[in-house]
RNA sequence: GGCGGUAUCGUCUAGGGGACUAGGACACGGCCCUCUCAAGGCUGGAACACGGGUUCGAAUCCCGUUACCGCUACCA
């Protein structure tokens, strides 16, 4: 290990949204950059003009700062960079290292073709090195358009991935590759060491699609005089098909999942298990948790698959560990825009909320199921879910008359707290002849009182909802059962 | 096709020659708790891709096969 500190980029191209892929692959390159002092950098490679926009440029930086992955210094914007790209390639034609090529891109596609159909595996013949210095300067003083090409050397390209071990690759198996296009313009290869060397980045770690260019790129880097980095090639994710994280597995965008009320801290924790285990059976883990823990040792070296089922279960996990107070700012918005509450409102009775959030968080698994059971709590007219009625009101006349007396028993209490209100409950059951089965008494109350057959202790929703407003709907649930209408009507 | 990578329960993984009767987690089933739902606790089924080596001994090391993935552009 060097003694230089560690700088590291997350290179994405804004060619879409931050998806689950890219995040993981920022997260393990900022819990690098964490955990040994070093710098994380972020590098917009967005020298594909056609397929870049600025939509996604904003993407990626709003998924990041979702995600609490901040980067050190300024981004830096790939294609403000091409004057120096294609400075170190003209370089390289300098030193010897590559030189000119006059193919065409025609002429190339049909050797290639040509090649295909006589079932060889085409690649470069080098024909343009053989050209004589002469010839080369008569087609450049007359106008002739060129590429540069890298020069191969012979021999092999090996390095020392920290995921994989050692890996090499047989130089004769890679073809002089264009560097430079006719126009000037930098090939990704080029501009990727390129900036790398600029950003002076000690560990390329990326996604093991990258396998391939990396033996092209340590050519280059030694073409260029530079010190080599370290590379880290993380595994792929895959959906539950076992294919490539695509639009067709749903949701894979960082952003969907925000939507979908998944916890920042919730998303990287599994992100980061998925290709990387901390040993000793530990799942459950905080940001600085993982930045403790984090080690290349427990990378993995094989593709893992999406399961959003143990996200759902580590979100609620990472909920429950969640103080009410640290969730509040997250759920609130929520509230606010499903009308179910203003942030005036919960503001003015902060206790209260962070109670109802206590409540409502151990039952969740996202911030989503906290506001559809909030409902009952926070408005004034109930919502009868008419399963709900159906099944725990069923003898409508009789459902009425118990009510009344719960309603008398609960009216009738000194204390306004849940020892009292058990107690006088269970004692109702008693005189009913309900025995020890107060749950008789229980469940038609808790639909009386939020209109569900699901909500947190029965005693905890009066509480909540207090003596007023639990006896005026105990009232209004017997005018509805005496009513005689259908359920729903 | 060529080159490269990978291979432990359905899924995420622990494991780095003997501690393996292969451990944990998700999901699934059962039980407990219980006013419902969760949460929690206990519990059940469930895996070393295949074939050869090396070794006293292999999930662990080597080779081959198979499968899957990636690259194979004047894309990134």
């Amino acid at each position: 290990m060097s003694d230089v500190t560690p700088r590291l980029r997350f290179a994405p191209s804004p060619t879409g949204y931050l998806h689950v892929g890219g995040a993981r692959t920022a997260l393990f390159n900022w819990l690098y950059a964490k955990k040994f002092g070093g710098q994380f950098l972020l590098r917009i490679e967005d020298t594909d003009k056609a397929r870049s926009t600025d939509e996604s440029t904003r993407a990626i930086f709003d998924g990041l700062n979702w995600l609490g992955l901040r980067w050190d210094e300024t981004v830096v914007y790939q294609g403000a960079n091409v004057e120096r790209n294609r400075a170190d390639a003209l370089r390289m034609l300098e030193n010897g290292t590559a030189y000119r090529c006059f193919c065409t891109q025609a002429e190339l596609a049909e050797r290639r073709a040509a090649a295909e159909a006589a079932k060889d595996s085409f690649k470069y013949d080098r024909r343009c090195d053989r050209l004589s210095a002469e010839e080369v300067q008569s087609r450049v003083d007359a106008g002739v358009p060129f590429t540069v090409r890298f020069r191969v050397p012979e021999g092999t390209t090996s390095w020392d991935d920290l995921v994989h071990e050692t890996i090499s690759f047989p130089n004769k198996d890679i073809e002089d590759f264009i560097v430079l296009r006719t126009d000037g313009t930098p090939i990704y290869n080029m501009a990727v060491v390129s900036d790398d060397i600029e950003m002076r980045i000690t560990l390329v770690m990326r996604g093991d699609d990258h396998i391939s260019n990396t033996p092209k790129q340590i050519l280059l880097y030694r073409a260029l005089g530079a010190p080599l980095p370290q590379f880290a090639h993380l595994p792929m994710i895959h959906g539950l098909d076992g294919k490539k994280l695509s639009k067709r597995h749903g949701a894979t965008a960082v952003s969907d999942y925000q939507h979908l009320g998944i916890l920042p801290g919730a998303m990287l924790n599994f992100l980061a298990l998925l290709g990387w285990s901390p040993g000793h059976d530990i799942e459950v883990m905080s940001m600085e948790r993982m930045v403790e823990l984090f080690d290349t040792k427990g990378l993995q070296k094989k593709a893992a698959i999406f399961d959003p089922k143990k996200l759902e279960w580590m979100n609620g996990q990472h909920l429950s560990l969640m103080s009410a107070s640290d969730l509040a700012p997250l759920v609130t918005p929520a509230l606010v825009s499903a009308g179910l509450a203003t942030t005036e409102d919960l503001y003015s009775r902060r206790d209260w909320y962070l109670t109802l959030l206590e409540l409502l968080k151990v039952r969740s698994r996202t911030t989503d199921d906290i506001v559809r059971q909030a409902a009952p709590y926070l408005v004034d007219e109930i919502r009868y879910d008419p399963e709900a009625e159906a099944k725990q009101w069923k003898d409508r006349p009789a459902t009425a008359a118990l009510l009344r007396e719960v309603g008398t028993a609960l009216r009738d209490l000194r204390e306004w707290e849940p020892a009292a209100m058990e107690e006088s409950l269970r004692a109702l059951g008693e005189r009913l002849g309900f025995g020890d089965k107060a749950g008789k008494i229980f469940q038609p109350l808790r639909v009386a009182l939020t209109g569900l057959s699901v909500s947190p202790g029965i005693f905890d929703v009066l509480v909540m909802l207090g003596r007023d407003r639990s006896t005026a709907r105990i009232d209004a649930a017997v005018a509805r059962l005496e009513s005689g209408g259908p359920p729903g009507a």
